[in-house]
DNA sequence: AAGGCGGGGAA
DNA sequence: TTCCCAGCCTT
């Protein structure tokens, strides 16, 4: 039993009526519909990439009271705008926000699709996503709720990106731009989830061709995900958990946050050598294990050992800092042996 | 087209 | 544990 052409407009009617009934009131849904305060609609999207609502909403309501308008984020320092970004992770969003936001201020708010696609952070999701909330322009978005709202609708275990923004296309309300995006993706995170969907509840059910299947789980089928690689590396805390020399990180992995020196401990390399290659590097001498923690990142898995030493680079204030949870990791270790030398006391 | 890029929620 | 999250950028 496949979705016909023709149920499409009855479909479209069904889920902006569920919408307009039960859409959730989220902070950057203010304004009239297609016509939100682009900042706000802009700021919350890029936010959610790869970011669940109920987290991205933590941190929306930190960035907004800091930047509370593209001149003020503009304005702001980059190690500011990577402060409020700490622990939020993909911190190249951070970057490309704050890089965008100077683009915005000397050549103004964009308006359309193409003009949005054209700054940085900004792909065909958020593109389309801002130019139809805030500009109003017909855009379809295709993001995971779509892609999986659509592939249970039709019953394609298989969906290609190609495939799902034809069908998001066909069944977009030309009409209600904003509100049938939203509709979509508030489906797909509140009812249409992807473990165990609510369909019950659906107001799409009746023309669900996952639903009939019994199986509707099992739409779309799970994505084929690489392997998480080990990684051992050192790092030095010259200092406590509260001053401590730190670098800046370069690169992707976390770049521009800052964090403990360190080292990886390279191919068929101990780890001892690996600490000597960072005390001669920072002119610091080791004086002690402080213990491993590890940190898993979607496709790596790193167990960094924490040495305490003495001398090196100046310190530096650590809440001033915008770290990884990893670094915050390392740095805990230096209670924790504080609480050990009290308990042997 | 494929792989890198954080960190955490849900089951 | 496994899978996924209002994806984007580089190769």
């Amino acid at each position: 039993m496949t979705l016909s052409p023709a149920d499409l407009p009855a479909v479209r009617g069904a889920l902006l009526a569920w919408f307009d009934r039960a859409g959730r009131p989220l902070p950057w849904r203010v304004g009239p519909e297609g016509g939100r305060d682009p900042y706000r609609v802009w700021v919350s999207e890029v936010l959610l990439q790869q970011t669940q609502v109920a987290r991205g909403q933590v941190y929306f309501e930190r960035f907004m009271t800091a930047f509370p308008t593209v001149q003020a984020l503009a304005d702001a320092p980059i190690e500011a705008v990577l402060k409020a970004w700490e622990g939020c992770g993909y911190y190249a969003r951070a970057r490309n926000l704050h890089r965008a936001a100077g683009v915005i201020v000397r050549e103004g708010m964009p308006t359309t699709y193409e003009g949005w696609r054209a700054l940085p952070g900004v792909g065909p999701y958020t593109a389309a996503a801002v130019a139809s909330l805030a500009c109003g322009e017909a855009r379809a978005v295709n993001d995971g709720n779509v892609r999986r709202v659509l592939a249970r609708l039709h019953g394609e275990r298989q969906p290609t990106q190609t495939w799902v923004q034809a069908r998001a296309d066909e069944l977009f309300d030309p009409a209600r731009p904003g509100a049938f995006n939203e509709a979509v993706m508030d489906l797909g995170a509140t009812t249409c989830t992807p473990k165990t969907p609510k369909c019950g509840e659906c107001p799409l059910q009746a023309w669900c061709t996952a639903f009939a299947s019994g199986y509707p789980a099992a739409f779309p089928a799970p994505k084929e995900r690489a392997a998480v690689r080990e990684i051992h590396a050192v790092a030095l805390l010259l200092g406590d958990a509260r001053e401590a020399v730190l670098e800046r990180r370069e690169g992707s992995l976390l770049g521009g946050l800052m964090g403990l020196p360190n080292e990886v401990v390279r191919e068929g390399e101990t780890p001892e050598k690996a600490l000597a290659r960072l005390a001669e590097r920072l002119g610091a001498s080791v004086t002690g294990e402080l213990g491993t923690v590890t940190h898993t990142m979607t496709h790596r898995h790193l167990n960094l050992t924490v040495y305490g030493g003495l001398g090196g680079p100046p310190r530096s204030r650590v809440s001033d800092a915008a770290l990884s949870r990893l670094d915050h990791k390392a740095l805990g270790l230096w209670e924790r042996r504080q609480d050990s030398l009290f308990a042997g006391a």
